[in-house]
RNA sequence: GCUGGAGUCGUCUAGUGGCAAUGACAAGAGACUGUAAAUCUCUCGCUUUCGGGCUUCGUAGGUUCGAGUCCUACCUCCAGCA
C-alpha cells in the first residue's frame, strides 16, 4: 500500500503534530490511521504471545517486522510464495520492515572487520552460516516481503561512539540509502531514509539535510536509546534533525519506546514510534503502570509492577484501573502473578495486551491534546502526576 | 529378628580427611528502548564496622593438627530374607 502523509493540525506551543497516514491499496482501497502513532513490533511476523486479533483490540496502525530474521528463516521466497507478509502472517493492516541495520550493529562480531563499505558479514545465529547483507540485498528481501514500508540499510552505531566514527557512519548510511533506493522496485511499497549522527548538531543536520536530498516516502532517526546513551542526548539527536525533514513526510523515532519518551520525542516533532519493550517487559513479567520514577541515572523513567513479586499473590485488582484494555478489564494481579510464576504463556499474552495498549492509549490522549492545542498542559500535568 | 543400603540448605543432589560445603529446582529481588532476549544478573545457614565472626551434613561419643567424609553405639527410612 502506499502511504501519504497528512498533516492536520500542528501544536501551538511546541513542535507535536497532529496527521493521519492515508495508505491506498493497488484497488484503491483506503486505509486511515492516526498520528501520533506507537507500532507494536512483531519481529519474526507475530507479535510474540499475541495473536493478530489480540493485536488488532490494542487499536494499533502499523506493526513491524524484521527483514534480517525473516531473510534466514522462513526467507523471502518462501513468504513470497505465501502471497507476501500480510497474507503469511494474516494481517490486512499495514506493516513496516526494518531493514536489518540495527542488527548490523547488535550482531556484526567484529565491527570493524565485517562492516565494510560493500556490506556488513554476518555469522547466522541459526547454523553459523557466513552471511553478508547488502543495502541493494536488503531492499531486495523487503520488496520480496511485500511490506508496505521498507526502511533504508543504514549503519547504526551507538550515539556513546566517537565524533569521527559517528561522522563516517553517517556518510557511509548516505551512500547506502541511495544504492538502496536505486534497487527499490516495489512500486507498491514506500521506502523510508534513516537519519543518523548520535547526538551531534552539525552531524544530525548534515545527515538530515542529504537524506532529504535523496527523496523518500518518510524519514526516520535512528541510533537513539542505544547502548546505555542517556534520554538528554537522544532528544538532541530528535531535536537536530526534525527541523530539517520536510513537514508533509512522516517523521518514525526507531526503537523509541518509553511513555517519557513518546511526550518528549512528540513534542519535538516525530509522528510514529516503535519500541520492544511492551512486549519484551510483559515476557519477562513486568505491566506498564501510570506515574513515573526517577532511574540510577537521575533519568524520568516509566512507572512498571513486577508481577512476580511476592506482594501481588493475593491482589485481586488490575494491573492499572484507568485502563480499557482486555486484560484490565478481565483479569487480576494475582491471576497474572500465578500465570507468570508458572510460566504459562498467557501470562505473557495478557501482559503484551495491557503494555502495548499503554502505549497506544497514551499517543490517542496525546493527539486529543494537540488537536485542541493543549498538549503543553498534557506534559506539564504528565510530570506532575 | 537377620542381611544389605541410605540419612547433606524448602526439595532433589555433589561430596570418600583441609568444607559454610556442588549442581538443579523452588524462593527473594533487579535489569530490559528499530527483539541473538518467554532472557540475563544478583541474593539464597546466622551474623558483621564486609576484614571477619559464629553455628552446621540423623543423634551421641571417639580417632585425628583437622571429620559431612574414618571408628563405635543408637535413631529413622528403603530393599531382600525370615
Amino acid at each position: 500500500m502506499k502511504v501519504k502523509y497528512k498533516l492536520i493540525h500542528k501544536d501551538k506551543n511546541t513542535g507535536a503534530r497532529y496527521g493521519k497516514l492515508i495508505f491506498t491499496d493497488k484497488n484503491g482501497k483506503k486505509q486511515e490511521y492516526d498520528t501520533p502513532m506507537f507500532m507494536p513490533v512483531g519481529t519474526q511476523a507475530t507479535v510474540k504471545t499475541l495473536s493478530p486479533e489480540q493485536v488488532k483490540a490494542t487499536n494499533p496502525g502499523i506493526i513491524l517486522a524484521n527483514t534480517y530474521h525473516l531473510w534466514l528463516r522462513p526467507t523471502p521466497e518462501v513468504v513470497e510464495k505465501a502471497g507476501g507478509l500480510h497474507k503469511f502472517m494474516n494481517w490486512d493492516g499495514p506493516i513496516l520492515t526494518d531493514s536489518g541495520g540495527y542488527q548490523v550493529f547488535s550482531l556484526a562480531h567484529n565491527k570493524k572487520k565485517d562492516i565494510t563499505e560493500e556490506g556488513v558479514h554476518f555469522k547466522s545465529e541459526l547454523d553459523g552460516k557466513k552471511l553478508f547483507l547488502t543495502p541493494e540485498e536488503s531492499i531486495k528481501i523487503q520488496n520480496m516481503l511485500d511490506s508496505d514500508i521498507a526502511m533504508s540499510f543504514d549503519e547504526c552505531p551507538p550515539a556513546t561512539a566517537d565524533y569521527n566514527y559517528l561522522k563516517n557512519s553517517v556518510e557511509r548510511t548516505l551512500r547506502w540509502a541511495k544504492r538502496g533506493k536505486i534497487v527499490h522496485k516495489n512500486k507498491n511499497q514506500n521506502l523510508f531514509g534513516i537519519v543518523q549522527g548520535g547526538p551531534h548538531q552539525d552531524l544530525r543536520e548534515y545527515s538530515a539535510k542529504e537524506t532529504v536530498k535523496i527523496g523518500f516516502d518518510g524519514y526516520a532517526i535512528g541510533g537513539v536509546a542505544n547502548d546505555g546513551e542517556c534520554k538528554d542526548d537522544m532528544y538532541k539527536a530528535v531535536e537536530y534533525s526534525t527541523p530539517f525533514l520536510p513537514e508533509d513526510k512522516v517523521r518514525y523515532l526507531m526503537g523509541v519506546g518509553e511513555p517519557v519518551d513518546l511526550i518528549e520525542g512528540l513534542k519535538r516533532g516525530i509522528d510514529i514510534f516503535d519500541c520492544v519493550s511492551p512486549t519484551r517487559l510483559a515476557r519477562h513479567g513486568n505491566a506498564l503502570v501510570p506515574g513515573l520514577r526517577t532511574d540510577k541515572r537521575g533519568d524520568k523513567k516509566e512507572n512498571r509492577i513486577n508481577l512476580k513479586n511476592a506482594r501481588f499473590k493475593e491482589d485481586f485488582s488490575p494491573l492499572d484501573d484507568t485502563c480499557d484494555c482486555y486484560t484490565c478489564k478481565n483479569y487480576t494481579k494475582a491471576y497474572i502473578h500465578h500465570l507468570m510464576r508458572c510460566d504459562e504463556t498467557f501470562g505473557a499474552t495478557l501482559l503484551s495486551i495491557h503494555n502495548i495498549r499503554f502505549l497506544i492509549r497514551l499517543t490517542e490522549e496525546m493527539r486529543e491534546a494537540v488537536k485542541n492545542d493543549s498538549f503543553e498542559k498534557f506534559v506539564a500535568d504528565f510530570y506532575s502526576d
